[in-house]
DNA sequence: CGGGATCCTTCACGATACTG
DNA sequence: CAGTATCGTGAAGGATCCCG
């Protein structure tokens, strides 16, 4: 790591740029939970709470993340606070990972946004197909309200 | 624009890089809600709602943003059908924008996230505060459950 | 007024290789 | 097993200029 920690943005407010985004809450969650593997993280080790999860367990759970994305996932939300990291001190280390109280607390408004998408996602995609091809006649306009 | 939208990622589904990213519906709409002035441009329109803002008030109403960020955004969220254009045709051309019903639908589980976000922003900037600061002497744990 | 077209910088993310 | 280190790429997003 060379100035800022891998696995967010610029974590330091009064560094440089700051003004700019000044401290908006939601912002700064959108900037972890809207990051690709974050919220995927959070969802599978909240269907595993209160157990928890071990590196390779949560790998072979999110398919397609490599375990690097994954190690600097499970960094960030450890940093947050929203997960915690325990580790067994055996020969072949075994390190297991839990949401916290915090962490399962997000997973409610979260959920919300999941349901949200698994019931609109089809018709947003109706009205980017409408939006690609015009070549129709007309009168198809997407669902407005 | 060369080969894809301005102001979205793939649009296209089964074009390529597809079997990675398979259909999950949630991940599409944190591509969407994850871009930095998404969830700002829905939140200033549903305040508004129903109610319509034209480009300039906007700019006014989301500190920060370039003209530019606004116009892609803007026509990110009329592509999904989440947000309507309506142009007047005067001699300075007046262009309106509203949220759809399916943008306003987006609102409520938006406004959860954001509710959460200003209840536990703050403690989570503490987390980050106290895994930078290791200096001092123990017992100082982020708030585990 | 409401954009579009370009240029440029930064950063998220993936692939690969190495380690304790 | 559970990472860390390094490299490279594509895309987000800011600044600037121009246009109808």
């Amino acid at each position: 790591m060379t100035t800022s920690a891998p696995g967010g943005r610029e974590r330091r407010p009064g560094r440089r740029g700051d003004l700019l985004d000044p401290l908006c809450p939601t912002r700064q969650l959108l900037d972890r939970v809207g990051t690709k593997w974050t919220s995927m993280t959070v969802k599978v080790l909240a269907e595993a709470a209160p157990g928890e999860l071990r590196f390779a367990e949560l790998r072979r759970r999110i398919p397609g993340i490599s375990q690097k994305m994954l190690s600097v996932t499970l960094q960030s939300l450890v940093r947050d606070g929203l997960v915690a990291r325990r580790v067994e001190p055996t020969v072949p280390p075994a390190v297991h990972y839990r949401l916290t109280a915090l962490g399962l607390s997000l997973e409610t408004p979260l959920a919300a946004l999941r349901d949200w998408a698994e019931t609109h996602m089809p018709e947003i995609d109706r009205n980017n197909r409408l939006a690609d091809e015009p070549a129709s006649g007309q009168g198809a306009r997407p669902t407005e309200s």
